[in-house]
DNA sequence: AATTCGTGGAA
DNA sequence: TTTCCAAGAAT
């Protein structure tokens, strides 16, 4: 019995073996792929890779996830690896990619592997449905992919493709279980190549802004594109991005080292390194310093969160001596490069030349 | 169930 | 310049 009465999709079947040999043909290289040439003949990806990938790739572009996937893979070649690495060697790794909740669940996930499977990653989605930042997707993708379990893998691409596939005239929102469900009756054999073909499709063919129909191999049974496959999926209105205020401290020493601390544990770039700032507002306020010291202001620095924008005022000063700034650590400018500094706190500190 | 989580590149 | 958005998860 299904929690939410999930509006039943009643369609045509798709057409999966169209699918499937689009891909034989099409087929993009990706660093964790297994072309379908390969698997078929038995060569399976390794889980660990797979499951890096999925979680790089979560809300975030190939082309960002590519340096990121050859560090971390050559860092850290096996999960046990990774699982013994330190949590903050880790957010150093993934700094400047964004959403550090998936690098925390990363490593938290790697040591369940290591405690629970005994440093063999599950392959069912089931399994992999209980690890720390695996959810409905990544576990239906790594599991398919993997193992060829055949269940439905359902990501932002074939959301949109199927949006356009079945003209669906509702925001995906309020129709995620029943594509779902619709999806899951189409899966076939080689359920892992059907469903990389089916973001490959996403992602090439039926693009958000641009649908290539007479060469996808769904155009025949698809209803979207009968008129305007781009006015699918139908969206939500978004709500405008407020803006917030602050000042930041780039606080130097005698020689040069920059001051550094921890933010909290929880919430906005959570555990990873900062700066000193003042409170983020949404009026611009007038800035209280530190410390008294030789203050001198910085060109300012804006930075675009996904719900606000962020107005920076930057300044800098020597500290004074000797100083007491307890919590935190100093950091030689050649040094940066090894701290966990999100892309904010980097364009902040290239602010004052570093 | 609606919000909260980053970032950089493309149109 | 502004807008959109990319292989989502946790709460």
């Amino acid at each position: 019995m299904p929690k939410s009465p999930a509006r039943q999709i009643d369609a045509a079947p798709l057409d999966a073996a169209a699918v499937l040999q689009w891909y034989d043909r099409n087929a993009r290289d990706l660093p964790w792929r297994v072309p379908p040439a390969d698997r078929a003949r038995g060569i399976a990806p390794d889980p660990y890779r797979i499951w890096l990938s999925e979680v790089m790739l979560q809300q975030t572009t190939i082309a960002a996830v590519r340096s990121y996937y050859a560090r971390f893979t050559a860092l850290w070649p096996s999960v046990a690896d990774l699982a013994a690495a330190p949590l903050d060697r880790v957010l150093v790794e993934w700094a400047g990619l964004g959403y550090y909740a998936r690098a925390r669940n990363l490593h938290a996930c790697a040591r369940a592997v290591v405690e629970r499977h005994g440093g063999v990653f599950p392959t069912r989605s089931a399994e992999l449905l209980a690890l720390p930042g695996i959810g409905a997707y990544t576990a239906a993708a790594i599991a398919a992919i993997t193992g060829d379990e055949e269940v439905a893998v359902l990501d932002g691409n074939v959301e949109r493709v199927l949006a356009r596939y079945l003209a669906l005239p509702v925001p995906v929102r309020e129709a995620k279980e029943g594509l779902r469900a619709y999806l899951q009756e189409q899966v076939p054999q080689r359920a892992g190549d059907f469903a990389q073909a089916m973001m490959d499709l996403g992602a090439t063919i039926c693009a958000p802004r641009s649908a290539l129909c007479m060469l996808c191999p769904l155009q025949p049974g698809c209803l979207g594109t009968r008129a305007d496959p781009l006015v699918y999926p139908v969206k939500a209105a978004k709500p405008e991005r407020p803006v917030r205020f602050g000042h930041a401290f780039v606080i130097r020493d005698r020689d040069g080292d920059i001051y550094l601390r921890r933010r909290p544990e929880k919430g906005l770039l959570a555990r990873m390194a900062e700066t000193p700032t003042t409170p983020w507002t949404d009026e611009a306020l007038p800035v209280v310093f530190p410390f008294a010291a030789d203050w001198r202001a910085l060109m300012p620095i804006t930075h675009v969160f996904t719900h606000f924008r962020l107005e920076l005022s930057v300044w800098t000063a020597e500290a004074p001596v000797p100083a007491d700034l307890a919590e935190g650590w100093w950091a030689a400018p050649e040094g940066l490069d090894d701290e966990a500094l999100p892309s904010l706190f980097r364009k902040v500190l290239a602010s004052a030349g570093l």
